[in-house]
DNA sequence: CCTTTTATCTTGACACTGTCAAGATGGCTG
DNA sequence: CAGCCATCTTGACAGTGTCAAGATAAAAGG
């Protein structure tokens, strides 16, 4: 009942900061993002966000961050209900890339969207945990790559062969169906496209 | 000589506001792409734009479909220079779309972000101009995407994993590398990449 | 030729944004 | 207890999109 409502430190205003932004770009679009509306929203003045981020573009990269590490989860989480082959381990991650891009479209939309972030006038602690979560995922997809990569090869091109495709078959339902590259009426679902791609493991002849 | 600044009619406003805005974002980033700043480039005062489109989400609307004739017409292009085999034609047309992502990497990019706009909030102009543009482009994929549908099949199912495998890798450099999935050290040519799917035609044995 | 209409542009204003500077608050270390 | 320092507030500024009202000039109609 002793409602002071500010106790001057937030505690975990950072934390909080970057919540009002998920929450706001999931009602309202990324352009709804906005520092004063995520300061309100977290109960604070509006000027208290800049010491801990440095300007806009760092909350914006730090929201990323967070996108990622949840992206990461979905995909370890469908990896791990799935069979050990392979395929199946594909298989599952592709899924689960695919079903964060749904549940999640407004955050999904905004990490992959391409901002003029990233420079360098990130501050520190969003720059190095924007670095560390992006890295992470990329690796889940690697490492479910890896055994279909052929001898002698590099392995990498197997991984930018199958990111590329279902990056590209997740981002086809970022759009409305109105404007941009809409594809006709009705898109396959991405359990039949995965199969055209006749993938071998490098090791099962041995 | 007889410099008058503004003839009060600009005469073609609405395009030079939308080359603006193409100036703009090239050399600024998206983010540089301001309403105010378009007028005063295109030597106008500020609320002038209004009565070309109906807002700023028009305006970003129809840069982007300024950008989807660039990118079919650089598609036509490259598809003209090549020979006539269908995966001759698909490879060019695949080597166009990756080139006019290259070479415009700033509309490219504001091309497949997914904006706010897309709503009914588009004059009327800008929306046909934009549907009309943006299914062009898919066309020419479609058109080259058909040779290789396997018949009694839905040939959108081929389009759209190959749209989602070219789509998906010129996307891989929109990031300067720094934050995003960037992927590992050197990537590969997308002439190893597309072969990969070792497409056969479907009149082939005919 | 003159008048009326209409498209086009200007001016001014408003609320909202990000960002900076300066001060207030309160927990922490010494 | 004193002082420090991270944290937050207040106030201000330039820049933004958008609206309303008026000015301008080209076109249309007699």
């Amino acid at each position: 009942m002793t409602d002071q409502p500010r106790p001057h430190h937030h505690g975990n205003l950072r934390e909080a900061l970057i919540v009002a932004g998920l929450e706001l770009m999931e009602e309202g679009g990324p352009d709804a993002l906005t520092l004063r509306k995520c300061a309100k929203r977290a109960g604070v003045s509006h000027a208290a966000p800049a010491h801990h981020f440095n300007g806009l573009p760092s909350l914006k990269a730090a929201i990323v961050a967070r996108g990622y590490r949840m992206f990461a989860q979905t995909m370890r989480d469908y990896r791990a209900a799935a069979k050990s082959d392979p395929q199946a381990q594909l298989a599952a991650i592709c899924d689960g890339y695919i079903a964060f891009s749904r549940q999640h479209m407004a955050v999904f939309k905004f990490m992959f969207q391409p901002h003029d972030l990233a420079n360098e006038t990130l501050d520190k602690t969003t720059a190095t945990e924007l670095k560390h979560e992006s890295t992470a995922s990329y690796q889940i997809l690697q490492q479910a790559c890896a055994p279909f990569a052929p001898e002698k090869t590099d392995p990498a091109s197997m991984e930018i062969m199958i990111w590329s495709l279902v990056h590209g078959y997740a981002m086809l339902f970022c759009n409305p169906c109105e404007n941009g590259l809409s594809p006709p009426q009705t898109i396959p679902d991405f359990s039949q496209i995965l199969p055209k791609l006749k993938l071998k493991t490098n090791s099962a002849r041995k």
